[in-house]
DNA sequence: CCTCTTATTGATCGATCGATCTCTTAGCTT
DNA sequence: AAGCTAAGAGATCGATCGATCAATAAGAGG
């Protein structure tokens, strides 16, 4: 094999990349013979680099997940000075943009099939900085009073994971069921937004008014 | 090991239900010495079952999906008799119930991203008897003239795309993140259906109104 | 040009994989 | 009870896995 000789940086870079490409692809099953000849190096030089194969996967999550969180969004998203529209418009279309990538959305999903810790913890980055945001937003667009995030109701909050799982489909149609054309994206986004303005301000709150017991009218 | 000798068809769905469980779990990398180790059987013993592991495989495939689509629900969501909301409340309703299955839901997940056949007949299926007949509905309710399937516009299905994958999305949330609390999943579906009602209406067919050029007002 | 450092390779180990083969035995038939 | 059929277990094969180790050579420094 052409012995190549790198930098350790630019070595561990070479197989970082790669082995998010290689995982993407195949799932963390994939074989460590075969990352390194994608990777046109041998076998035995990515132990060199990374103790264990499950060292290298640890990386490619903190790789992908960690490195792709836009921290300006937490503060786009509470902007009052702007539309609600318009900030979720700008956020959702940048969001969408970084989550329809072939090797996030399916690293994404390897590792929550896995249970993978890196996965909880995106998911609780997500609740904590946008999802709770949002619902706040939206209530009080519908005019309801504010409340502290630990008042917010699970079906308030659900009917923003509803949008935030509908953005989430867009990636999974194009790169799991690979099936998603490329044209009209940010209309499509649009529209799920949208929908969502219109449908969760005629419905949020409408559980804490009406409580618990819904079957009285029967 | 103790040796139980059971009727052919019974020591087969033994160990379909088996793997059903297993590949569900740990995706479909799982070994077959530890398949049967659960089921309490010999390793060999599933090789006179099923000639291969992939073999095996598909059959789990088979099983999870086909057997799981209810006929009823194409007619349900096309009696013109019954309001569209009561109509989609009942089948997502039952639709979700079904999906919302520990082993359904991460065994499509991994069918989908190994990117099996399977998964993509599921998908035609869906978009054929379902997704398709929602959006004339829709377009029905918002006083849109009646159009064929292949006249339907890519945006205008894609808000119905937008619903189904929300409800996905419960699923994923239950049993991939496991972070969804049992209690008010029919509200939580209930919201999502209303939601979509009050904003597809409002959203749909309007790509077609205004086309293409969006900048035009800048 | 020589030497030292270290990035890199190729050979190999021990465990584990899917799959096969041989032998055993449960249970029906007569 | 004997014999036959076929369900099942256990041993094992050859390939493949992650990981290790000793040998090699590229490049920097004198």
């Amino acid at each position: 094999m052409a012995r190549v000789r790198l930098a350790r940086e630019a070595r561990e870079r070479l197989i970082v990349e790669g082995a998010i490409r290689f995982f993407a692809e195949v799932g963390f099953g994939g074989q460590t013979r075969e990352l390194a000849r994608q990777l046109g190096m041998s076998q035995s030089l990515l132990f060199k680099y990374f103790p264990t194969k499950q060292a290298l996967v640890d990386r490619v999550y903190e790789e992908v997940y960690l490195s792709r969180w836009n921290p300006y969004w937490e503060v786009l998203i509470e902007n009052a000075r702007m539309p609600l529209r318009q900030r979720l418009l700008k956020f959702y279309s940048e969001y969408a943009q970084r989550i329809m990538d072939y090797y996030w959305i399916r690293i994404f999903l390897y590792a929550g099939l896995l249970g993978s810790e890196i996965n909880k913890n995106y998911l609780d980055l997500l609740r904590s900085r946008i999802i709770y945001k949002i619902c706040h937003a939206v209530r009080n667009e519908a005019g309801l009073p504010s409340v502290s995030d630990g008042e917010l109701s699970e079906r308030d909050l659900q009917l923003v994971w509803a949008l935030q799982g509908s953005i989430l489909y867009l990636a999974i149609q194009r790169h799991v069921y690979r099936n998603l054309p490329d044209e009209e994206i940010d209309g499509v986004i649009e529209d799920r937004v949208d929908a969502f303005l219109k449908g969760a301000l005629s419905v949020v709150g409408r559980a804490a008014e009406a409580p618990a017991t819904e079957e009285t009218s029967a």
